[in-house]
DNA sequence: ATCAGCTAAGCTGCATACAGCTATACCGTC
DNA sequence: GACGGTATAGCTGTATGCAGCTTAGCTGAT
């Protein structure tokens, strides 16, 4: 399938392909939090560029719902509501055992190296927390899980539902530090043991098991309900 | 400077969603098979407009992956390989179930009418079979079960699949027209009797089934084995 | 006849100007 | 003071011109 579908392994080319990027990472990253506007001209001056290669990224992120545009009014990120929230995890428990059994890929060194890696900075994470690192220990960790899955389409529907679910956990991050480095730490423990076997298959029930943790811990730290619009 | 508003309460869609939802529809309708060139400005005067909502359309879509559009060159319709066909499939035969499992919608009167309806004019396709109205049912089919989807990222799914694989089975059914006339027909009768029953989870292993046979039948007629001259 | 190099045509990518829509603040009226 | 209409500011939507890239085709020397 062509590139567009499959996230960034490597660098993007493009321009729009680095705006694009680029705004995924802000709103998912909580530097744009929900309720945030985008303006077309703002952003054209901050990537140096003019209002058409920004509108253009903005409309190839559209399809995830995360951003919203209206005529003559703006464009917002949007909070998902509760019940959307509930069907990307449903969803994402659905697809996590389908990673070790839809086409898998070889486990390499390479992938037990960056596992280790993660796991040592993991580790340095509970000592001293840092909302940055852990939130780009977290966008590692599952674009290494991405590079184990074979299946275009399902490592397709894993990106967007990553980017659909991540605003949110982060957010939940911030507000309960240690419980998520521990579960980041024995997560990535886990996954290092199953690709020392390299067992795919575990390490798809790992992030089953794991995203069934996380949106318990949504739900247990959800903010009191500000404003969801929908 | 008020002027009457007398537009009609139904057609309320954006310039670019309407340009959006065509080309996807001659795209997987067969109007532009793989290989076909879209060109902006041609398709800009096709509907009227400039090139600006045409650009937007075609990005709106590109995470699809079914169109390419390279710098100086143009945009082309890309066929999918035999690998991407089969992961979308499978990937398909994945989701199906999910269709009762993740929280389903009620099935109404109006969906067991529509249903009938479609199942009435699949009929009369065996005496006469016609492409485009054997493919509009398909797509009207394709809504229906979409309609039973309660889950938002599950049917957006659905959709995405649906589009990138049915360019494809449509190219199959116009070389054994008896052949889908027939599944289609059957297909029709049993998701008409488990929508009879309220039953979602059954319509949705029928479509798992279905999917399957689909599939089967792309692998016996694709180009390679029965037809090839010279 | 062959091939390197060049030229021109055609496409997308980008910038910019303008039109249209929306929400808000303002102002005159009651 | 309350209210309805209106002007206005600021945003997105659209049109258009130009620049850059790519390819095909032509030309001329070998």
């Amino acid at each position: 399938m062509t590139r567009a579908n499959d996230m960034p392994p490597t660098a993007a080319k493009s321009t729009v392909e680095n705006i694009q990027e680029e705004l995924l990472r802000r709103i998912c990253f909580l530097e744009y939090p929900p309720g945030t506007q985008l303006k077309e001209a703002e952003l054209a001056r901050d990537f140096g560029v003019s209002r058409t290669p920004v509108r253009d990224a903005i409309a190839r992120i559209s399809h995830l719902g995360l951003v919203e545009t209206r005529n003559g009014v703006g464009t917002v990120v949007i909070a998902l509501s509760d019940e959307d929230i509930r069907h990307v995890y449903d969803m994402r428990l659905q697809l996590a055992p389908m990673i070790g059994t839809l086409s898998p890929r070889e486990i390499t060194d390479e992938h037990r190296q960056i596992c280790r890696a993660l796991l040592c900075e993991a580790h340095a994470l509970r000592d001293r927390f840092d909302a940055g690192l852990y939130i780009a220990l977290n966008h590692r960790l599952h674009r290494l899980i991405a590079s184990l899955i074979g299946n275009t389409a399902l490592r397709a529907f894993w990106w967007q539902t990553y980017y659909q679910a991540a605003s949110i956990w982060y957010h939940v991050g911030l507000a309960a530090e240690t419980e998520v480095t521990n579960a980041l730490v024995s997560e990535l423990s886990e996954i290092d043991s199953a690709l020392a076997i390299g067992d795919v298959a575990a390490v798809g029930h790992i992030q089953r098991v794991h995203i069934g943790y996380g949106y318990a811990r949504i739900q247990k730290h959800r903010p009191g309900h500000p404003h969801s619009p929908r």
